[in-house]
DNA sequence: CATTTTAAT
DNA sequence: CTGCATTAAAATG
């Protein structure tokens, strides 16, 4: 294409290629890894995609970032000279020893599956469709959220925009997203694959992860017969076609899911050498925690595959920092977990919505955004059954710089009301920070759950977790169990047990101090009314870890009135409490004093405080402020 | 050092 | 040029 230029024109789009390739690799999406690209002409893609973004004020952001990350690349590689200079033998120990301990807890006795629809949504569509099957087309509006294998040749792939695709491919067909059909056609799957595991995990809608080890065991089948067997059913009884991986780990396994797909499978034997070597020239890019910027970053130190990083691992720990080095570890190794459990085991952090709008920067119709966004987080907090400790409001200015801001109100939150009067707040000030801010997305997201299931159904109330799994807290118990039949015939494998009849008692116990302590917070937040004239917010008494949190998973509690540290030992607790409440009780502080009872108030978050006024998104001098061009 | 915010997946 | 969730690192006071 360059050939029809001007040639001095050639030099300057030679010159903008050396100032933006890191920037058009950076354009080629997040999904580069995945399939159905392997024989399409990047360089060209890149260029397509380069010249339609350009000038967008998407482009301009993902210019910003691309400058920034550069720089931090810069950083790194002048860290990594210093470190050149310097001895660093205790570092290549650490590794080492590392490596020796990781490699002592090698686990090969399991085998696990990675499975993965070949391009889901837009199967589920061609079944409908089937004039589909040889166009090229893809699901999503905005953005293309999946797309088929003939658009993927044009160089289509998920996550890119859809006027961007429509460059790559102007016959291309784009259909609008029927979420509902997917997610029916999904359990038509999962209806399948609960026979090889019944513990399955469900990675997302289309993947998923098994451990097939009792399965092969019991029907004395091989683990690639098995899959094999598994894939045949699911492809005749859904018209739905998967690739897998078999594998000593799920890491392993979903690395070895996408080396044949579509409609393949790919089993990594499970014995240690050749696992090393598949590892050893693997692009570090395939691993699945490291996307386009790890990988960049990795690659500018020396690291291009998992091999690689045996070579610089005296570097990595300073360089990347501790959780990276050690996950670095184990990808050289090859290691991952072997554990899988139902994605309801996994306890929630967070439960938030947001949304994306045209420009707007009209305050009304940004209070407006704002309670609407407060309504839709009261439907997922009363659908999930959990209230908030922390309330974080996003947004995403009209440059696509994201911010966010987080308070603690005085009361663990759900209801719209309240999710709404608590983020005003946070809006007002960010525009008061940012005069005339104009946003194009905004969310509310509440962390530091507390749940707000009662243990009084049967459905959980009998049953608790035996692992020191994330099941520990009474409330968060998966609400369902009705079509994981398994979850109620293993009993008797060791995975279930009955809770004692004591531990009963304790949990109930536990829900009433719960109660308690949220009225605590109540009473305080009326204190709090009084003294501020309803004004400022005042953070509540709450223990240390959360008081949602089995007590015994700690080493101590806070008392929520004298704030000493406690016992966790349940009957001190208490006993501690009610001596604490019979000397001071929160009523007659309110009476006497007009102070809270706190003798050590928490810190309040800078958001809702008047000393935050002046921190640094407010400072004249921010380098952030002068970002920022609101128009 | 604890908490908040950003950034990446 | 989405939306939801999790995690780690950086920034902040």
């Amino acid at each position: 294409m360059t050939g029809e230029r001007p040639a001095d024109e050639n030099v300057v789009a030679a010159l903008e290629v050396d100032l933006h390739d890191t920037l058009k690799y950076s354009l080629l999406g997040p999904s580069l890894t995945k399939s159905g690209q392997d024989n399409v002409d990047q360089t060209k893609v890149s260029e397509i995609i380069y010249n339609a973004s350009k000038g967008s004020k998407f482009f301009n952001h993902e210019e910003y970032r691309d400058k920034n990350l550069t720089q931090k690349i810069e950083r790194i590689l002048g860290k990594k000279k210093q470190l050149e200079k310097l001895d660093l033998a205790s570092d290549r120990r650490k590794a080492d020893d590392c490596i020796a301990e990781l490699e002592l807890a090698r686990d090969l006795s399991q085998t696990l599956v990675h499975i993965d629809c070949d391009a889901f949504y837009a199967a589920v569509e061609e079944l409908d469709r089937p004039e589909l099957k040889d166009v090229p087309f893809s699901v999503g509006k905005g953005v293309l959220t999946t797309c088929n294998y003939h658009a993927r040749k044009f160089g289509c792939r998920s996550g890119m925009a859809g006027f961007v695709a429509k460059k790559l491919c102007p016959q291309l067909i784009q259909l609008p997203l029927n979420f509902d059909k997917y997610t029916s056609k999904a359990q038509e799957v999962r209806e399948i694959i609960v026979e090889y595991d019944p513990r399955f995990e469900s990675a997302s809608i289309d993947e998923a992860y098994l451990n097939i080890t009792g399965y092969c065991e019991k029907h004395d089948i091989s683990a690639e017969d098995a899959v094999q067997q598994l894939r045949r059913e699911v492809h005749e009884k859904t018209k739905i076609t998967i690739s897998a991986g078999i594998a000593a780990n799920a890491k392993l396994a979903k690395i070895c899911s996408n080396q044949n797909k579509p409609n393949g499978q790919f089993l990594l034997p499970s014995d240690r050498n050749a696992i090393m070597a598949f590892m050893s020239d693997l692009p570090t890019r395939k691993v699945n925690g490291i996307g386009r910027v790890f990988e960049r970053e990795l690659d500018a130190v020396g690291v291009k595959t998992c091999g690689d990083i045996y070579a610089y691992r005296q570097y990595l720990s300073k360089l990347f920092g501790e959780k990276s080095f050690f996950f670095l570890m184990q990808c050289y190794l090859g290691l991952g977990r072997t554990n899988v459990q139902p994605a309801e085991e996994y306890e929630r952090k967070s439960v938030g919505t947001e949304s994306t709008f045209r420009d707007m920067n009209d305050p009304v119709e940004l209070r407006d955004k704002l309670r609407a966004t407060a309504e839709e987080l009261e439907k997922d907090m009363l659908r999930t059954k959990f209230k908030g400790r922390t309330l974080v409001l996003k947004i995403k200015l009209h440059t696509y710089e994201v911010l966010t801001r987080q308070i603690i109100p005085p009361k663990a939150v759900y209801l719209k009301e309240d999710l709404y009067n608590f983020a005003v707040p946070m809006l007002a000030k960010l525009e008061q920070d940012f005069p005339g801010m104009r946003l194009r997305l905004m969310g509310l997201r509440c962390t530091h759950l507390v749940s707000m299931k009662k243990p009084d159904t049967m459905s959980f109330f009998g049953f608790k977790r035996k692992a020191t799994g994330p099941l520990d807290t009474g409330g968060s118990v998966p609400s369902s169990p009705q079509k994981r039949k398994a979850d109620a015939l293993s009993t008797d494998e060791g995975q279930w047990e009955q809770w004692p009849d004591e531990l009963l008692f304790e949990e109930a116990e536990r829900q009433e101090r719960e109660d308690e302590l949220q009225e605590l917070e109540t009473l305080s937040q009326e204190i709090d009314k009084r003294r501020h004239h309803g004004k400022e917010v005042v953070p509540n008494p709450t223990p240390k870890k959360g008081a949602a949190e089995d007590p015994t998973e700690d080493e101590w509690w806070d008392c929520p009135i004298c704030m000493r540290p406690q016992a966790t030992d349940e009957k001190a607790f208490n006993g501690h409490i009610d001596l604490c409440l019979s000397r001071q009780t929160i009523k007659d502080a309110v009476q006497e004093t007009g102070e809270t009872p706190t003798t050590k108030p928490l810190k309040r978050p800078s958001t809702a405080s008047e000393k935050g006024k002046n921190n640094r998104s407010g400072a004249g001098g921010d380098p952030k402020q002068k970002r920022l061009c609101f128009g």
